[in-house]
RNA sequence: GGCCUCGUCGUCUAGCCUGGUCUAGGACACCGGCCUUUCACGCCGGCGACAGGGGUUCAAAUCCCCUCGAGGCCA
């Protein structure tokens, strides 16, 4: 039985990196059917921020990923982790450190001036029985070190990367469980994942030094190691690093902010790092269950970019059905204030479809319309100086208005027929008369097709908003 | 600095394992065209990469070595 396991610490809002390590896991227990845990790292409470193991969980259940088992808590385990300690010491494999920080310190400082690597120099590795229960009964704190093979090397297998090989004279005697009486990492995920039978260990690419550790620990403890399954990182667009804050949104609740659908960011982080082996880049959770191999995944880590991310939701905005999207849609609205009864309800309804081949984020959708729903918006500068150049324009818009006022049927086929009549009748090109409109009714040069959109406004508004735009523009 | 990992278009990637079918395929972005009342959608086209150098081989993006570059971890 496969079992995988995501692994967050809580020290913050679920991070888009995060939520591919558990898309990856969670695609992997679903292929192999077996079963996907959620286990919370929180012994370290030092870096602990409030709220985001609800966040994590939220956003992880967003974005569809539900997990079999868990969530398990690390921090209600801690007694687990002393005694497993405590017995390694026993067996002699590892051992009680009572050197101070001060120590460890002045250690390192004097190393780096020699040019010696950094580290820690095994001092207490060799002391007496007797010698430790003299410093035990002075109530000097210690931590528990774990004893690292001094020669020879250690290799492990991963499943992305191969065989991975250290010198054990690169490794050190680190911490397994500090003076607080809390474990470090290292500790508590090796046993964590033994004893709750994680069979695959998928986590990100930086826990590949600290590996051989784990490796080490897994024999001392008589444990068979998993498998292991490095992922590469998510970088910055630049390129230079990690992605992180500074380079726009990065945790799965900003996006969701933003307007990205859940559908369109798991399928975007699928194929950051992972591709099905052939052209196919639209997919849904099943395809991507069906079509899912770790041996696909890449080995270099990839650059996050916005764009296609952006262009991808546009592809699941326009996949929805309008009803599906007003839902979408309408806390959006309700946010910005353009919609607050049945009324603007109604109208959100009726613009659907004239927005959603245009809208790329949902967020993005009530600026667009805003003149839909109020009749304070601004007017393009750019829009007054390209088609009010002239007083011609103020005169002709006056008699197309007029027309209008007499049209019965206030449709698209009707407007579009008066429209079209009036130029020609003046022998002018449609577009001449058609833009000036546009930007009187809606302050800008770009947006749904002009006959659709007045049906929409209604008759009132649109004689209203031609009346007014001579006025309107000259004040600002 | 030491160790580890990685290196195909600007970006995500296919191809690499099992050399020839690769004058290196797709997608995003960008540019041009068509459609058209604008924008968007859609369609058509363009730009654009095997990091560099050595080997092995009849033949290398694919195998081996070195260099360079990038990232991660430890400080």
């Amino acid at each position: 039985m496969i079992k995988v396991r995501f692994a967050p610490s809580p020290t913050g809002f679920l991070h888009v990196g995060g939520a591919r390590t558990a898309l990856y896991n969670w695609l992997f227990a679903r292929k192999n059917k077996g079963v996907f845990l959620l286990r919370i790292e929180d012994t370290d409470r030092t870096r602990y921020v409030p709220n985001s193991v609800e966040d994590i969980m939220e956003s992880l259940k967003w974005l569809g990923l539900s997990w079999d088992e868990g969530p398990v808590f690390q921090s209600q385990r801690t007694e687990i982790y002393r005694k497993l300690a405590h017995k390694l010491v026993e067996e002699g494999k590892a051992y009680k450190c009572f050197c101070s920080p001060e120590r460890l310190k002045a250690l390192r400082e004097e190393q780096r001036k020699m040019g010696l690597k950094p580290g820690y120099d095994r001092k207490c590795r060799n002391l007496t029985e007797d010698e430790v229960k003299e410093l035990e009964k002075q109530g000097k704190k210690y931590v528990i070190r774990l004893k690292v093979p001094l020669s020879g090397e250690t290799t492990f297998y991963d499943e992305i990367h191969g065989k991975i090989t250290v010198k054990n004279t690169e490794l050190e005697d680190i911490i397994l469980l500090k003076s607080d009486g809390y474990p470090t990492y290292h500790l508590a995920n090796v046993i964590d994942d033994h004893m709750m039978g994680i069979t695959h260990v998928m986590r990100a690419d930086e826990w590949i030094p600290s590996t051989p550790y784990h490796i080490i620990l897994y024999r001392a403890f008589g444990f068979e190691p998993p498998r292991f399954a490095h992922l590469p990182v998510i970088l910055a667009p630049s390129g230079k690093g990690k992605l992180s804050k500074r380079h726009g949104a990065t945790s799965v609740r900003e996006f969701k902010k933003l307007g990205i659908l859940p559908e369109a960011l798991i399928n975007y982080l699928a194929l950051l790092g992972w591709s099905p082996g052939n052209d196919i880049e639209i997919m849904s959770l099943d395809e991507m269950v069906n079509l899912f191999d770790l041996k696909k995944i890449g080995k270099r880590g990839s650059v996050f970019d916005y764009k296609k991310l952006y262009w991808m939701n546009a592809v699941y905005i326009r996949k929805k059905s309008d009803d599906e999207l007003f839902k979408l849609a309408l806390p959006y609205f309700k946010e910005s204030g353009l919609v607050k009864n049945k009324e603007t309800e109604d109208l959100l309804r009726k613009i659907i479809p004239l927005f959603k081949e245009r809208i790329k984020t949902l967020s993005e959708f009530p600026p667009f319309s805003e003149y839909f729903f109020k009749d304070d918006f601004p007017y393009e500068e750019k829009g007054i100086r390209k088609y009010f150049k002239s007083e011609e324009v103020f005169t002709l818009l006056d008699s197309i208005k007029e027309e209008l006022a007499k049209l019965q049927n206030f449709n698209v086929d009707g407007i579009e027929q008066v429209i079209r009549g009036f130029a020609e009748k003046n022998d002018i090109k449609p577009s001449k008369i058609i833009h000036p409109i546009r930007v009187a009714l809606t302050g800008k040069t770009i947006g749904p097709g002009l006959f659709e959109l007045m049906e929409v406004l209604g008759k009132e508004k649109v004689i209203q908003r031609l009346s007014e735009i001579k006025e309107k523009i000259k004040i600002e």
